[in-house]
DNA sequence: TTTCAACACGCAAACGTTTTCGGTGGGTTG
DNA sequence: CAACCCACCGAAAACGTTTGCGTGTTGAAA
């Protein structure tokens, strides 16, 4: 009998000892083991005044040696919130986006916060399905970036419904004026005047855009930069000079078409991607840069920094973006009473002059 | 009274109108509401037999009515698993990386998971605290690369401490072989072998290798595969004609001097970076290349592509092969019976090639 | 000896689900 | 009329926490 007993305990001791190495360990488990009962543990281990110094001692030696760590889902679920951050962008293999990704990533953890991401792929649909996945609880607060798709039908109910929840968003970057929430951007029409503005001052005459459907609410306001520099230093605006681009992926032909017809001395384009695929069809058909054709880029990202020459750009600091958006969000989410008073954060932006423009 | 009466409906009213409007309704709201239990109206939005079809109705269409979703936190806590893969990568500003995080995404997206990622930032310490944080209930299993760091310390515990606990684990690219669970790599020794088996079917005589230092597991692999491919055509092996980089920020000095003094026809560069800052180096001394210079990079990113000349490189699949450990993780996640048996997964590469090297 | 505070701890509710089990009422059958 | 069955529904436990409150014990003061 008493060796049934010595048995039964063992086997017991047996299993626990193999839960230690597996599973985590619960308050429960805990309490049941020390014979005390689970608020006990609980307040033992938050070092609550409640409990004497001697169980306390004996319960966080406990808990120490099994390695326990309170469970998280557990703890979201009473405190109603998750300390996660849902990211939705269109898409991440693209330098901007993520460095923006960075930037949130940092000062989310700076603050004891997690970043969940999830990937739009440029669709509207996929925008809704990952936002209603995520407004069910598993996160605190949105940072996006729209589709091209959302911007193209201009529908952002699925946004407003998550706001109206109570859940906080800040959009960045591509953002829209039909809906009430934090934004952080650059002042993309500014920085597009300013480049313009500079290659007018280096004398160029015949400077033409390459730029994107006007859809896009960046590529919009960098168009509508382009053209106010030219009014305003009263240089003739050509709708020749203008290509816009809708498939980014054969964007070539029209570019081509551009050189070829048009011989521009200077090209403003509104990504990186454009710039580079302009100088490398330049280069095709004989043309320099930037002794034949000076170029300046948007977004300082890889591609200006290595390609031959390296491309003038205006710099947008993703990281710093990203940060922003994050420190927004969170200080929303940690401020008591709520605050009706939407504030949109613009970062600053300025010319990298690389080897694509002339140097003096 | 009556009116008493009234006002007290009519504010409880309006205070359930604004709950409407924000916040989530749950289950008890709406069983309150409805004057049934709560497990009543759990049952009618899974229609369950159970219930009659006169008050499943009824549940539904004020379920749907109030626009009701499960609470996933809720949810999470009751089913033990949270549906959710934990990505731990050294950066994300990075081509491949975002690659491999896209490809994880896109399956797991398909199969109804949320990634939650974090960045190391090539730190052990940060790659420890960040995998004892998702490991607390969190998520469903890991997919991590190696940080530098970890990879020069040989410090798995967290790791294993972490798969002991019965978490899955899959690790991609930087792996360690002390470790068991399941990987998916490529073979970077075969495929830095072929691409220097390329230069010397080419009639490449001094042929350099631009590396990382050897505690980068990958970095190790290639320079092997280089010296694989030397030793197997009777080519010597020169100590000079190979530079192992520690700081990849200035990597520009040890690179010139290799062009300077050893004066190589070809270069193989164990990544894109080493690739394209080779190239330019070496158009500043006059060297051009493909004509006086051969130049193969590894991994076929947005330099490669864009660079110009553009690079010849050895491919690897990021989407693929975040795809495939997605895969694996969820396989793992999703079978009943524990399986023992690890297994690594070998993604093909193969040579893209481009400007850098001769055509003919 | 009585009273009362301080101390140490346990109970139970709460967060939002799902699910098992048990119960009630009405109808059918022997 | 009793026994039984079935359709329908509710209570409660469980997941792992935290925390307000109740309670029992102890020691000291009155």
């Amino acid at each position: 009998m008493l060796l049934i007993k010595f048995k039964i305990t063992f086997i017991y001791e047996m299993l626990f000892f193999i839960d230690k190495m597996k599973r985590k360990v619960t308050l429960k488990q805990i309490a049941r083991e020390l014979d005390v009962s689970i608020s006990t543990v609980s307040k033992s281990l938050r070092n609550s005044p409640e409990i004497s110094e001697d169980t306390r001692q004996k319960v966080q030696a406990f808990a120490k040696l099994y390695n326990y760590k309170p469970n998280n889902i557990a703890l979201s679920l009473k405190n109603k919130r998750t300390k996660t951050i849902g990211i939705i962008i269109p898409e991440i293999v693209h330098h901007f986006f993520a460095t923006v990704i960075s930037g949130i990533e940092q000062v989310a953890n700076e603050n004891g916060y997690n970043v969940i991401v999830c990937l739009s792929d440029e669709s509207f649909d996929k925008e809704v399905i990952n936002m209603e996945m995520l407004a069910n609880g598993s996160i605190d607060g949105f940072i996006m970036s729209l589709s091209k798709e959302t911007q193209l039908k201009k529908d952002f109910h699925h946004i407003v419904e998550v706001i109206n929840q109570g859940m906080p968003v800040v959009m960045f970057d591509r953002i829209t004026n039909d809906v009430f929430c934090d934004k952080v951007i650059i002042d993309d029409q500014m920085a597009a005047y300013e480049a313009v503005d500079y290659l007018i001052s280096k004398g160029f005459k015949k400077i033409a855009l390459v730029t994107t459907v006007d859809y896009v609410s960046v590529g919009k306001l960098r168009t509508e930069g382009y053209l106010k520099a030219l009014r305003d230093h009263n240089m003739p605006i050509e709708e020749e000079m203008i290509v816009k681009i809708e498939d980014i992926e054969n964007c070539s032909v029209k570019i081509e078409r551009l050189l070829d017809e048009q011989k521009p001395d200077a090209i403003f384009a509104v990504n990186e991607l454009f710039a580079v695929t302009s100088i490398k069809l330049a280069a095709k058909m004989g043309v320099n840069v930037p002794e034949d054709l000076s170029v300046i880029g948007f977004t300082d990202g890889i591609i200006s920094q290595f390609s031959t020459p390296s491309i003038t750009t205006v710099s947008q600091n993703g990281i710093k973006m990203g940060g922003r958006a994050a420190k927004m969000l969170i200080d929303r989410l940690e401020m008591e009473e709520e605050d009706e008073h939407y504030r949109t954060e613009v970062i600053e932006t300025h010319l990298v002059e690389r080897e694509s423009t002339p140097t003096l």
